[in-house]
DNA sequence: TACATAAATGAGAATAATTCTCATTTATTT
DNA sequence: AAATAAATGAGAATTATTCTCATTTATGTA
C-alpha cells in the first residue's frame, strides 16, 4: 500500500512526503468517496489539518482527487487513479452513503444530445456535467 | 410588488414582515437565481445579515425558496413560486451566471427509466436527481 | 382599537470549515 | 553530503453561517 501510493506520486511527478503518502494510503483503502471530515479523524496526530487540506489541494491540481459535496453540503473526496473520471453519485440522505455509478452508454449518448440542444437554445458552451441521484439505501429504506 | 411579496406571504400562511417582504421583492426584481453575496449588499442597511439568513431558511422550510450551490461552492437562491419546482442549472464557469433549464420530456424520461435500473441495480429508492450543466456563456466564450 | 402574547428582528458574539503565515523540517538536486 | 527548494505543523486569520438575547413588531382577541 505505502509502494503503491509512492508510485502515484512518482507517476504524477510531485514530491514524496509523508503526509501524502498517508493520505492516499487511507483513500486507497476505502473503496467509496469520503467526507473530509472522517478522512481528517483517521489522520490524527498524523497530519496537521491545515496540512492535509493542503494535500487535498496538491492532490486535486494533479486531478488525482476528486472533492464535490453531498446533497447536506458536506465535502467529500476520492481517488481518480485512473483517468476516465467520468461518473456520478448516488447518496443515500438518511446514512450519507455515497456510491459511485456509471451510466449506461445509450443514456449518456442521449444526454449528449439533449446537451447539444441546450447549447444551442442558450448559446453556450458546455463543457461538463454533473447528475446526482439521492435516495435512500438499501438498509435505510428498510429501516 | 410589494402587494405581490405580501399576497405570496399571506398564501403561504407566514407572518407578514418586512424583512421578509423586502427579500421576496428583491428576488421578484430578478429573473435569475442570484448568490447570497449580492443578495445581502442589494439589501445593505435595510436588513441584517443574520435577518436575511433567518429569512431565506424560513422561505426554505414552506418551500417558496430554492438554494443551492454554484460549482464554486457559492449558495444561490432563487423564488419558487409555482409548485412546478423541477428544473436544472446552467452555469457560466466563467462570469458566474446561472440559467434555470428545462429538460426535454423525452430526456426526463429516458432519465426516469435509467434511474429505474440503478435503483434495481443498488436496491436503492431514488427519490429526486440533480443535473447541472458547466460551460461558457455567450459573451464569455466569445471574450 | 387596544392589549396580551407570540413571533421576528438587529447587533454582535460564537462556531465551523478552510486558508494563510511563518518558522522549522523534509525532499530533491548536484 | 551540502545547498536549494518544497512541504509541514501549529496556530492565527478569514469567511460564511448560526446563535443569543434584549428590543421591536405582528397577530389574535376582547
Amino acid at each position: 500500500m505505502k509502494r503503491k501510493s509512492r508510485d502515484i506520486l512518482t507517476e504524477h511527478n510531485i514530491s514524496i512526503t509523508n503526509p501524502r503518502i498517508l493520505v492516499i494510503e487511507e483513500l486507497l483503502s476505502h473503496s467509496q468517496p469520503i467526507t473530509i471530515e472522517v478522512l481528517q479523524k483517521k489522520l490524527e496526530g498524523k497530519v496537521a489539518v491545515s496540512t492535509l487540506y493542503r494535500v487535498i489541494n496538491d492532490l486535486k491540481k494533479i486531478n488525482l482527487l476528486n472533492e464535490f459535496l453531498s446533497p447536506e453540503n458536506v465535502s467529500v473526496v476520492e481517488l481518480n487513479l485512473h483517468d476516465d473520471s467520468h461518473h456520478h453519485h448516488l447518496f443515500c440522505t438518511s446514512c450519507g452513503e455515497i456510491i459511485d455509478i456509471d451510466l449506461g452508454k445509450n443514456f449518456e449518448d442521449n444526454m449528449s444530445s439533449e446537451i447539444n440542444k441546450i447549447q444551442k437554445t442558450f448559446d453556450f458552451e458546455i463543457h461538463d456535467h454533473t447528475l446526482e441521484l439521492l435516495g435512500l439505501c438499501s438498509s435505510c429504506k428498510k429501516g
